[in-house]
DNA sequence: ATACACTAGTTGCTAATGCAACAAAAAAAG
DNA sequence: CTTTTTTTGTTGCATTAGCAACTAGTGTAT
């Protein structure tokens, strides 16, 4: 028995290998660009689609999956680079907002043309609508369920 | 424009934070049960099913999708711990062999269990049977089209 | 009110990863 | 052949991530 039979493992493997794949295709044409990692895109995305462009940290952090401590750096980074500023929220004085900067939304947008085509290329390209379709429903399902945990 | 309208954008972001979310709780399960991280798991398995369970550097390399040095180091920490050892290659004096031993067999089979269980339990169990399929042939599209770059 | 438990965010530490540079060998060009 | 180019694997270096421990503030129970 070498792990990996079920249909279900085989899709599991397409899943993460493919997942690795295009991820580093992404990565090196955004940095071939001479832009910011993908990593930063998160953050500034989900900044840019949230109410008064302002997450707390911990809103943040679930939203594009990383630790507290992880998210504590990497929004160190983007705040040296002025992308986004911290604010204190005044009605938690333990808590602050990541809130999103003019320049940080100016880079998002510079970002975007660059990532956009590599989700084109080497995703949506190689997917039938049909396909899109169920794999958008799946794969909401898969991810509503892990959230709930 | 803020990024994400097209329906291929959104089964982006649904495939990369289901990604995020499901690994992260799988390897957070290999680790409360006391066993190594899936990088380990995903040599040991290349290995396993390789002719003569074993590999050499740079195909393995390419099987794991990590970079060359990525792969030295984790070959390091895996032969460290007895699962494998490097052999050198009689036709190639550049390069070794990565060669499975008994003891990496013995603990990717251990590891197997706990690691199907995530799968099934994150991943596998929200899918119906027909969307696994479109999933598999999909993304092996995605996945092969990656690879020929 | 006071004690107790929980949440928010940061920090020190360690582990893991990629890039660029390197040495050695092989392969290709001439 | 001899020279040049490419491939293979490793190393130094810098970056990034998570865990555990900590501080500060909030919430809850008695």
């Amino acid at each position: 028995m070498v792990g990996l039979e079920g249909s279900r493992d085989v899709a599991w493997r397409a899943f993460i290998t493919a997942h690795a794949l295009v991820i580093e295709r992404i990565e090196r044409e955004l940095a071939d660009a001479g832009l910011p990692p993908l990593g930063w895109y998160d953050v500034l995305l989900e900044l840019s689609v949230a109410p008064g462009r302002r997450l707390r940290m911990h809103e943040l952090a679930r939203a594009v999956v990383l630790s507290r401590s992880g998210l504590t750096r990497l929004v160190d980074r983007l705040e040296r680079a002025s992308l986004l500023r911290r604010e204190p929220d005044p009605a938690d004085r333990r808590g602050s907002f990541a809130v999103l900067t003019d320049e940080g939304a100016a880079v998002r947008e510079r970002m975007w043309p660059v990532y956009a085509r590599g989700i084109a290329e080497h995703f949506g390209k190689h997917l039938g609508d049909e396909e899109v379709e169920v794999l958008t429903g799946a794969l909401k399902r898969v991810l509503g369920a892990a959230r709930e945990v």
